[in-house]
DNA sequence: TCGGTACCGTACCGATCGGTACGCTACCGA
DNA sequence: TCGGTAGCGTACCGATCGGTACGGTACCGA
């Protein structure tokens, strides 16, 4: 029998990359497959044989979005101190959502407006993983010493991922860098240590 | 010449509440004609004589919306004292983004996802607004002296919107009213009095 | 050389989109 | 009683929606 088959005929991650800046740009439900091809160049039923159909592809893209884009997150939990994690967070969440040249914004919050049944709770269970993850590095900084023992972990928790869906709000709203960082800067006062 | 006409079947006010709902619950891209129709309870030649297009009718519910849903903001306003002004406006904005029986969240959040072309711009103008009035508030707090003196009143305003933005995507993701007020409590921190 | 496979894109599907033409009806003042 | 006006809804408009059937093509191993 036979293997393989023709090739294709451009590459996927460009393409998906397109997929990301169309569906950042309108949400999901205002960017149409028409959109889609010709943004990232390629047939409509290319795009099916490669990606599913549009849900998957938005899906896939978001992951991608993850990957390429919310990297602060992670780096933000490195830091050593309580402090230093939330300002670190705050700051590298105001510059994704105001990079020149992309998009204003966070795709996973630009994409949720949609659909009240469950079709994108990924976005909500994304900033959940994100607020899990700053918590348990809270609980970990009251362990170390580096957070005043009558903070709450779980909410200063929520205080940061609600603060920074915000700031993808506002950062589409034309708030620029500076004014998101000023504001950042305001909610670094919760974090003052022991 | 005659004057008046047939007179309308229905109630405009109770049409237009239905239309605030079903724009609060999808966004404006994503609720169809038909939707709207069937919710408003009558049909679309109706709709039309009575409301113009769709972004009429949608300008219409945004303004029925923030007279109804939104004057927590001018009751926040009203308090004697900076901190009393952002407990209430948080504590307000929490209430509305979670209230039983509504949509979660804000109508003019949820319908800001689509076209970056300035069609939409008054959702944003809005929430500036809120803004100005917030700081205004604020310089009077700082000559009342019951601010800090040390505090910027352009900062702190853009601080409340900035997280009661956040409030009304948080509370979508199914975040409770409880978790906003205490993510509210950890902001009041910065509204130390002198 | 040839069968199998997986890509290619044109041209199409039914459904739904926002919006309206038009014949009809209920109320007004004259 | 009757002309003018403004409401009513059925039935339709072209455009676009997400998705696919299908004939053609480039590569594989045998």
């Amino acid at each position: 029998m036979g293997a393989g088959g023709r090739p294709r005929g451009f590459e996927p991650e460009a393409a998906l990359d397109a997929a990301v800046d169309t569906f950042w740009r309108h949400g999901y439900e205002a960017t149409g497959l028409a959109e889609l091809t010709e943004a990232m160049g390629i047939s409509r039923p290319a795009l099916y044989r490669a990606f599913g159909d549009k849900e998957q592809l938005f899906q896939a893209a978001l992951k991608r979005y993850v990957d390429l884009n919310m990297s602060y997150v992670s780096d933000a939990l490195t830091r050593s101190t309580a402090r230093e994690v939330a300002q670190a967070f705050l700051t590298g969440n105001a510059a994704a959502v105001t990079t020149p040249g992309r998009p204003r914004g966070c795709l996973s919050v630009q994409a949720m407006v949609t659909d009240e049944a469950g079709a994108f709770a990924l976005l909500a269970e994304n900033r959940r993983v994100i607020q899990l993850r700053l918590r348990d590095r809270f609980v970990r900084a009251l362990e170390d010493g580096d957070l005043d023992p009558g903070q709450d972990p779980d909410r200063l928790a929520r205080f940061l991922i609600t603060l920074a869906t915000g700031f993808a709000i506002r950062a589409t709203d034309g708030e620029t860098r500076e004014e998101l960082l000023a504001v950042a800067d305001c909610a670094l006062e919760a974090f003052a240590q022991p």
